[in-house]
DNA sequence: GCGACAG
DNA sequence: ATCTTGTCGC
């Protein structure tokens, strides 16, 4: 079932571009009525601390809130993140009682060298829809997007849509929405935009606030 | 060789 | 991600 994370660069390269192909790019879902929110942090002292919260949607009431501390095993290296994160996240996912039925990741999904970017990863081995919100751009050409909000401009990448470039907050720098699993770019953008109200979507956001102050 | 590089 | 206070602006 789950595979091995202590692997080198080159295996971790061969894994993903295996793991990228079982992605599916489409909706794959029902009535949406519970989402959730994932985010890591890492303290210099060598661990990883992962947030999972879950809210009902779309009102946004925060249902359930879990939380580990774990040793980091894996260095951070672009690309490669999941590797990192991934064990942590997935430690944290067993403490639900009950799983959300989408979830939002503070990072990429298909905007990713090997199109498997942490939400597509994550979402693969929890078999969830998944939807990756990254701050920065890891990859891809884009122009800005007008400033407004709901404004939005496709990432492209080797000739291949892989995000788009969302204004989540009129006045702030976009963020770059891609799919992470069982969910198409339209509907990525759509659920990421009904869930913002500042730049960072309320999912990872709250999720973010949560790891502050949780140990 | 040079620049870029999620968190 | 982390190191870190005040400060400029809506």
């Amino acid at each position: 079932m789950e595979h091995d994370w202590n692997i080198d660069y080159k295996q971790a390269v061969k894994l993903q571009k295996k793991l990228a192909a079982k992605v599916l790019l489409e909706d794959s879902f029902g009535h949406i009525h519970r989402i959730g929110g994932v985010d890591v942090k890492a303290s210099r002292d060598g661990y990883l601390y992962c947030a999972v919260l879950v809210f009902t949607f779309p009102q946004l009431e925060i249902l359930q809130k879990q939380a580990i501390k774990r040793k980091a095993a894996y260095p951070y290296i672009p690309g490669l993140l999941s590797f990192r994160e991934g064990p942590a996240v997935l430690q944290c996912f067993e403490r639900l009682k009950t799983r959300p039925q989408l979830v939002f990741f503070d990072g990429n999904g298909f905007m990713h060298p090997r199109r498997l970017g942490l939400a597509s990863h994550m979402g693969l081995l929890l078999d969830l829809p998944s939807i990756g919100v990254a701050k920065s751009k890891l990859l891809g050409q884009f122009r800005e997007p007008k400033n407004q909000k709901g404004s939005y401009t496709l990432v492209k990448d080797a000739g291949q849509v892989i995000g788009a470039a969302l204004r989540s907050r009129e006045g702030t720098k976009p963020v770059f929405v891609s799919s992470g699993h069982r969910i198409c770019l339209q509907s990525a953008i759509k659920f990421t935009l009904n869930v913002s109200q500042y730049r960072i979507c309320e999912p990872t956001r709250q999720a973010h606030n949560f790891l502050a102050k949780a140990f």
